[in-house]
DNA sequence: AGGATTCAATGACATTTGTCAATTGTCAAG
DNA sequence: CTTGACAATTGACAAATGTCATTGAATCCT
């Protein structure tokens, strides 16, 4: 039994949701709320497996309410539902961890379906949503001069020169990087030296954006061979 | 009637696709290939709308291919259909914009569902795979110190700030940031201070992170308002 | 008009960053 | 053993970056 609470200020779309998912078999509405506040006093109460949430609410909205229940407990399922399929809105809600992203017009079949799927630990977006968010990731994953690199070039980076670029795509220092890694300050220089020369960059800030925008921030260089 | 390109190495795969996807009203399967070179030369000869491509093949792989065809034309449309959700597989896909990613497990009816989304502008996910863009997408938005910004602190930068915060985020020198938006230098400079008092950050680098994993490189600041 | 505020610029300065050549130690192949 | 390759270090230097106090100009109240 799926334990799913719902939360839209407007009265209509918490009782229409409530009654359409009562009657389905397998899911239980345990709660209703109004609100962010509302909402997340009672996440601490009954304790739900999947949240529906309007992201544009009165007092504290959606994304501001999605932000806390993840730092309350990251296994709840997060759905937003709203009418808006903006930009902000699904930048926002993507970073603090929402499981899913629906228009608010969306047929009841397909928010069952998203409930089900996301409680396995799946996602579900809207196509139109999906669509955006790739958009985002395409252009966040690229700028002109880091399209320049080729799989080719960084080949043939170092075990620990790839831990100083990720270093670096933290934001740390050479003098932290040193004392993290246990180089000499002069040694991380020279790798960064040569990190520049092989990626065809010209300084540290290019070499950040470059980490973050290729998939070496996500690599766990423990124990990896190159 | 949308035209569909089939790209698979293995002949059961291709043959099946393409038997079970003709019989269906509204679309047509224009072509197949057996590899990355091959499709290209074919995308060239015939026009499809929509391009079904296997990841994993010997010669050009999947990717690569993905890429060549986006430089060739942006229309294309291209779903990705894999055995693995192997997380390198779908960063790179997206970045090369990718407008779908099927499990080869998915029935017909999705894949057919899947090519008809795609060819009207929105995109399709295996919700595992969405599952994964989302995870993905939530660790590049993160990092210890920028959650620590919290919305309220950048609230109050003003619009030269935030163009800088941009050219920052490209890689940009002071000298070109001072060329580009005809300032003096020193007074990019100065506006570099601000910022990283505003925003408690300690050098440009952290600045380039913050901006690509804030929304900020996204915005368009042309006559816009703070 | 006078006072306050903002924007841009300047110069002097300290710090950080990047480059380079030279040195040391280790390890493995010949 | 020697040679060569490689990893790490050092020091000296040049360039870029960041800080700060100050100044002039424009603008905005009231």
């Amino acid at each position: 039994m799926i334990e799913v609470m719902i939360v839209d200020d407007q009265e209509i779309i918490r009782q229409s949701l409530e009654m359409m998912l009562s009657s389905k078999p397998g899911i239980h509405v345990s709660a209703t709320a109004t609100d962010g506040r509302d909402a997340i006093a009672k996440v601490r109460m009954k304790h739900p497996d999947v949240i529906l949430m309007d992201i544009r609410m009165p007092g504290m909205d959606g994304i501001e309410c999605l932000k806390i229940i993840r730092e309350l407990n990251k296994n709840i399922k997060v759905i937003i539902l709203t009418t808006f399929d903006d930009d902000e809105y699904i930048y926002e809600s993507l970073k603090y961890g929402a499981n899913g992203f629906l228009l608010k017009g969306t047929k009841m079949a397909e928010i069952i379906k998203a409930i089900e799927v996301v409680n396995n630990g799946g996602a579900m977006m809207d196509s139109a949503v999906s669509s955006k968010v790739l958009n985002l990731f395409a252009q966040m994953a690229k700028a002109d001069y880091s399209s320049r690199i080729d799989d080719r070039d960084y080949q043939d980076l170092t075990l620990n020169e790839l831990k100083i670029i990720q270093a670096i795509g933290q934001g740390l220092s050479n003098k932290e990087i040193s004392a993290g890694l246990n180089f000499s300050e002069g040694t991380v220089r020279n790798y960064i030296s040569s990190v520049l020369r092989k990626l065809d960059l010209r300084d540290r800030t290019q070499i950040a954006i470059f980490a973050i925008q290729s998939s070496l921030m996500l690599r766990d260089l423990e124990g990896e061979e190159e």
